[in-house]
RNA sequence: GCGAGAGUGGCGUAACUGGUAGACGCGCUGGACUUAGGAUCCAGUGGGGCAACCCGUAGGGGUUCAACUCCCCUCUCUCGCACCA
């Protein structure tokens, strides 16, 4: 009887039976290498889509493809509990926060089992239990001992929508990164985490991504942004104070004509003294369409050259990078040049290309004699119509010029240090991460605000502060705990007097900057302090994650966050290594219609519907199969109907032949084919393609996880299989040895119909306990290949010939072939190449 | 503007260090079996030509016996950053 292939209840079957015998389970084994494979744990949003899918899938082929390879693998998941949404969902529905969470768990796990994913549920980590954010706040508090977390008041991002402060990673083009609304500023008081100390180390350290893609890295180094330059004072005239301008061409300072400062700068409210002029500058602030400059009355003194220049606000400078004023080059700043010619204000060239030195009378600089030849003052002739912002030759600049501008910026720091105007320093655009957050549903901040004793965290002893449940979310007013009388009023921990907790929550990226090693123990509530502390824990057996994939969103976010809160575990003595993931994958997005899926256009594809109609097996080979993990994939309806085509097919072949259990091709054979020379042909062809399968499938996967051309290989042995047609006992053994392989190389893949067809032909599941298939390099060579013949570089003709002839009988051969003689003809032969096993190249004279 | 990546059949894609361009899948065409097929199986499928052959990897040059692959120029698309001084 040929059972129909009825994934449903296939799945179904297996998903039980691995969870009965705890296939997945994982335990720390010395003696076992081990491997970390991780996916990025989904915010539980009430299901999954299929980025999900997608991400997970390539999971799981890592994770069970590294255990049959012989590794203890540690492959977990959780979820990112914490967030807005479920504020939202609150409000919307009067439900709490906590309960649509946990019931969106709940349902997403089912939908993750049903996709047949081999996680050990043990280790599940869920970021809004006390027994886990109690831990975000034990790692605050050790921050805020270290003046890693501290308190400032500022200007912040604030999104008018979410009604909350935002981290300038999460300000995406003046835009909030979730709701997409206009991010504003304003002035609060907020905690932040002291990143920036270690900025020039997660920059160092880019160098060692290197099991990172290169564009990550990138994006990470552009964020952090370093450059080096120097801070100069320049004297404002009738005034006492001093203008500290920031510039990475200080080569270029002869040639500053003017200063400008932020309209927000503390000086601007003197100088100015037409405050509504002030205000519409400020009113642009920020505004990359225009650039406009109010003149203030005053001038600087350049101190190179003490000349007397303007100074004006132009609401293009940032308050918030250097010193919040610049000077402006116009000659060698496009920008500058823009604003001089607007406002009129000279240009002057101090640096001209090196090859343009004869027409501008000057002569480079020899070093050493200091034999500067200022002839004249060629720079009035030279009209320039744009900034010239590259390297040159310095004029116009004292004892500077005919100096090469690489060398000049190093010579003027030098000067500038040396008489006292100003000092070198390194510049990040990386701020500090603001982590306060005015909502309800996260992380209470273990602070408490005492009239007396001002800011007193809250001690260790006295974690978790549990958020209270007890609270009506109604989104008017600010954060429900404001209301929360019981939460709110407190003893201060210090003078035991009245005391207030801190209302503002932590931002969830908290929470996800050291999930994965929360994974590297079992589920409960640990005292992770001294778990991590002790010598045979876990976490130096896991750790760092050897394989981490999730979307390239996160490139700075998450990734980030989690490679500075890495080095603050480790300089507080807990670890004793800097990164956490040694190789990040980032698969490439869904695309449908051509547009991402997304259900704000309408074009997603529900994973339900898919793994009821299809089934899991069916969804993950599909996503495996349309496109590599790292690009974006393309979705297909009749893909999928391809995919599911495969494996009906596949469960044909296995029912078709009936692998009687009690004969010779049953559950004895162990395959010692080790009369190769006695199959017959068809099944020696079979049996040797099978050995390239197993070759072409293991590379594909190791070389960058190239699923698809893997899974492409699966298929070509699968139609070979189809086409063969058993004679004999042999061959019923080759057959069955081409179909186990099959279904030991599909099982990473299509776990759940690779261990039923397993089970079928008689062997004991699981499949999962085998060894992945090795290949045989000798049973794989071909006896024969076919040699391309090539006359002048032009395919001319093949010929089937056997294996290891010389170079001379090759070209005996390609040269005695009938259409090559025609095609030579009396042409003299010039040269003959020979490509090994490849391929003759016959080169003619004319 | 800067940075990164990519342009290959009707479509998704493949071709590892230069060596048969188009594997695998989808779609399409024809056939078989069928009351029927949107099921299954078989065959074909880059373009042109009866054919030998010619033309084809965004476009144009170059290196080479040989280029999707290497070099130079141009164009297009995607992503990231974007007044960072």
């Amino acid at each position: 009887m040929e059972e129909r292939y009825d994934p449903q209840r296939v799945e179904l079957k297996w998903q039980r039976y691995w969870s009965e015998r705890g296939l997945y389970k994982t335990e720390l084994n010395p003696s076992l290498k081990k491997f970390y494979c991780l996916e990025m744990f989904p915010y539980p949003s009430g299901e999954i889509h299929m980025g999900h899918v997608r991400n997970y899938a390539i999971g799981d082929v890592i994770a069970r493809y590294k255990r049959m390879r012989g590794y203890n693998v540690l492959h977990p998941m959780g979820w990112d509990a914490f967030g807005l949404p479920a504020e939202n969902a609150a409000i919307k529905h009067s439900v709490h926060p906590s309960e649509w969470t946990y019931k969106n768990i709940d349902y997403m796990k089912k939908q993750l089992n049903r996709m047949g994913l081999s996680y050990d549920w043990e280790r599940e980590v869920t970021t809004c239990s006390p027994e886990y954010y109690k831990w975000n706040q034990w790692f605050f508090l050790k921050m805020f001992e270290r003046g890693l977390a501290y308190k400032k008041y500022s200007y912040v991002n604030w999104c008018p929508s979410c009604e909350t402060v935002l981290a300038n990673e999460q300000v995406i083009e003046g835009r909030c990164w979730r709701c997409e609304s206009a991010v504003t500023q304003k002035e609060l008081e907020q905690w932040f985490l002291k990143i920036t100390d270690y900025a020039d180390e997660l920059l160092q350290a880019c160098d060692e991504l290197k099991g990172w893609p290169e564009k990550v890295v990138i994006m990470q180094r552009n964020w952090i942004g370093k450059s080096i330059g120097v801070e100069v004072n320049f004297k404002i005239i009738d005034m006492e104070e001093k203008i500290r301008i920031f510039t990475t061409r200080q080569d270029t300072l002869f040639g500053a004509t003017f200063v400008c400062i932020a309209p927000t700068h503390p000086l601007a409210e003197r100088l100015v003294s037409d405050k509504e002029s002030l205000e519409k500058v400020r009113a642009r602030y920020g505004r990359m369409d225009e650039k406009i400059g109010l003149f203030t009355g005053y001038y600087a003194i350049n101190p190179m050259n003490d000349e007397r220049i303007p100074i004006y606000v132009a609401n293009f400078v940032l308050m918030e990078y250097g010193t919040g004023a610049i000077m402006s080059v116009p000659a060698h700043d496009q920008r500058d040049f823009d604003f001089a010619q607007k406002y009129g204000i000279p240009i002057r060239v101090v640096i001209v290309p090196e090859d343009r030195m004869q027409d501008a009378g000057y002569k480079i600089q020899d070093k050493k004699s200091h034999a500067s030849c200022i002839m004249h003052h060629a720079s009035s002739s030279l009209i320039i119509e744009k900034a010239y912002e590259d390297e040159g030759i310095l004029i116009n600049s004292g004892q500077f010029s005919g100096l090469r501008s690489d060398i000049a910026r190093q010579d003027i720091a030098k000067f500038i240090e040396e008489n006292g105007l100003g000092k070198s320093v390194v510049n990040f655009k990386l701020r500090d991460w603001g982590i306060s957050r005015q909502r309800y549903w996260g992380t209470p901040i273990p602070v408490v605000y005492c009239d007396k004793c001002g800011i007193v965290p809250v001690p260790e002893k006295d974690l978790p502060v549990i958020l209270p449940e007890d609270v009506q979310v109604t989104g008017k007013g600010g954060s429900p705990l404001l209301e929360s009388q019981e939460f709110l009023n407190t003893d201060c921990p210090k003078c035991s007097g009245r005391a207030r907790r801190e209302t503002d929550t932590m931002d969830t990226f908290v929470d996800s900057s050291w999930y994965f090693i929360r994974y590297c123990f079992k589920k409960g509530d640990i005292d992770l302090y001294s778990e991590i502390r002790n010598p045979k824990s876990e976490i130096r057996y896991w750790m760092p994650v050897d394989q981490y994939i999730g979307g390239v969103e996160h490139a700075v976010l998450h990734l980030l966050y989690s490679r500075f809160f890495i080095r603050v575990m480790r300089d507080l003595g807990l670890i004793n290594f800097s990164e956490p993931f040694r190789n990040l994958l980032t698969q490439g997005m869904v695309i449908k219609d051509g547009a991402k899926m997304s259900k704000s256009k309408g074009n997603v594809v529900d994973p339900d519907y898919l793994l009821k109609k299809y089934g899991a097996d069916t969804a993950r080979l599909f996503c495996l199969f349309a496109a590599p993990p790292e690009r974006d994939l393309e979705w297909s309806d009749k893909g999928v109907e391809g995919a599911y085509r495969f494996l009906n097919r596949l469960w044909g072949i296995v029912y078709r032949n009936k692998f009687d259990p009690e004969s010779s091709s049953g559950r004895n054979s162990k395959f010692e084919i080790n009369k190769i020379s006695n199959l017959q042909t068809s099944a020696m062809s079979l049996y040797r393609k099978t050995h390239q399968t197993i070759k072409r499938v293991t590379t594909d996967i190791e070389r960058e996880f190239h699923f698809n051309t893997a899974i492409a290989g699966l298929m070509e042995l699968v139609n070979w299989i189809t086409s063969f047609k058993p004679q004999s006992d042999e061959d019923l053994v080759t057959l069955r040895f081409a179909i186990e392989t099959v279904l030991l190389l599909l099982s990473p893949f299509s776990p759940h119909i690779a261990e039923e067809l397993w089970e079928a032909i008689g062997n004991k599941p699981s499949i999962f306990e085998q060894r992945w298939p090795k290949w045989d390099e000798v049973a794989a060579k071909e006896e024969e290949i076919e040699l391309v013949i090539q006359v002048n570089g032009k395919l001319r003709s093949k010929l089937m010939i056997p294996l290891g002839l010389s170079d001379n009988e090759i070209k005996e051969v390609a040269l005695k072939e009938q259409r090559i003689k025609e095609i030579v003809g009396g042409k003299p032969i010039k040269k003959v190449i020979i490509v090994k096993g490849k391929l003759v190249n016959i080169v003619t004279g004319s």
